[in-house]
DNA sequence: AGGAAACTTGACTAGATGGTCAAAATAAAC
DNA sequence: GTTTATTTTGACCATCTAGTCAAGTTTCCT
């Protein structure tokens, strides 16, 4: 994806010191927004935890809603990437298991990406409303149509593509999103830490390929 | 429970104007608590939209995390009600299956309820962390067993039974949480107003009730 | 009708918070 | 080593907002 070279703020050289400091800010304002959300958040809590002080986090980012956003971007081509995996020419069922693997693996490995984008989306995307309509659309069409062909060969049961899409991101995003929930509701099962995401995976998966085989 | 008889506020007789104005700001309350969150809220924006001034919002909820909580709690009940009727003695594909379509019909009746819940949760359940380990927890343990006697019993296919509700959670919940998101993707699909409520249902029917069947 | 209780609100306060600014400290360039 | 550019921050300001208060208005009860 040929993008943002010349449109907009990637353009001035970035320091090594500038390179560090925003990553340091980024991961920082990664976990206070995902914890608290946008207007729970303030600019003084992010400085603290990226050592520094806030008008120094501003001489990075000019305003809270400007690392917001780029918090956020910078989460989202990580989101799709599992989904733009997704090949026409494997197997169905195989395909199916390889994204349901890699979107749980995703939910493990940043539960505060997902929250973040979570949140985002639960207020109505005022930052991302474009890249909903935009990006992931298109992404979802090209992906749904693939999936219509396996019904249509019959290599996959019947069912509507771009529902079979909302259905994985729900089951799998939840584990990360929901997390003290499912943690509350397991609670002292669970004897090694995240274990849950392992029998979540084979109960998902039970259920999906088996509901998904041609019949 | 015999608590708060004696302490404070549970015990007034609610007058009719108490009765009408509680619930003409609760109301109003959940429309903003769930687009903006708890923070993003103020307590002006509220009043406004009850149509009084804040000093009188004030006079029946003592503090905005009064009414938070009290606006979550009138919530609570509801959601749990469909699980509630899970019926040991019902076929089991015919319980998930009204289970499902009756978590559906509440994503699509009271879609805010599920935002402002979902938000609770997002972050951390700072308000009903209490009702996720008691309640929610001993209702999730008794229909898990009733779950797992199903399997055992060999009348639905090997599925891990908390694993099992939270997918479902997942699932249904998703539409109403995700709602700006579905809609984006589905742009211009949709003729009528929420037709893709019954699209849902039938996909998360389609691969539930197929993946369960025993074999 | 008349008095008490319940209800309503304009004006206000205290604290929090996003963002500014000028000056100091550090790093880079020569 | 000196000059210049970049980075850092203490002090500050304007705004927003949860909650208070005293004074009014309406409703209820007899």
């Amino acid at each position: 994806m040929p993008e943002s070279q010349s449109t907009q703020s990637a353009n001035r050289p970035k320091s090594r010191i500038q390179q560090k400091n925003r990553q340091i800010i980024v991961d920082a304002a990664l976990d206070v927004f995902s914890t608290y959300g946008f207007r729970g958040t303030t600019i003084d809590q992010i400085a603290a935890r990226a050592g520094m002080s806030k008008p120094n986090l501003i001489y990075y980012f000019a305003s809270k809603e400007d690392l917001y956003v780029s918090v956020l971007e910078d989460t989202l081509d990580q989101w799709l990437a599992p989904l733009a995996e997704l090949d026409p020419d494997g197997d169905p069922i195989d395909e199916i298991r390889r994204y349901i693997t890699a979107k749980i693996a995703m939910s493990r490995a940043r539960p505060k990406a997902s929250r973040l984008f979570a949140n985002e989306i639960l207020h109505g995307a005022p930052a991302i409303g474009g890249f909903l309509q935009g990006p992931l659309k298109s992404l979802v069409d090209d992906k749904a149509a693939i999936i219509r062909r396996w019904v249509e060969g019959g290599a996959l049961a019947p069912v509507e593509p771009a529902h079979l899409i909302f259905m994985i991101w729900a089951v799998t995003q939840h584990y990360a999103d929901f997390d003290v929930q499912v943690r509350a509701v397991l609670a002292a099962e669970t004897t090694e830490k995240d274990r849950h995401f392992d029998d979540a995976q084979a109960a998902i998966l039970t259920v999906f390929l088996e509901g998904l085989r041609p019949r």
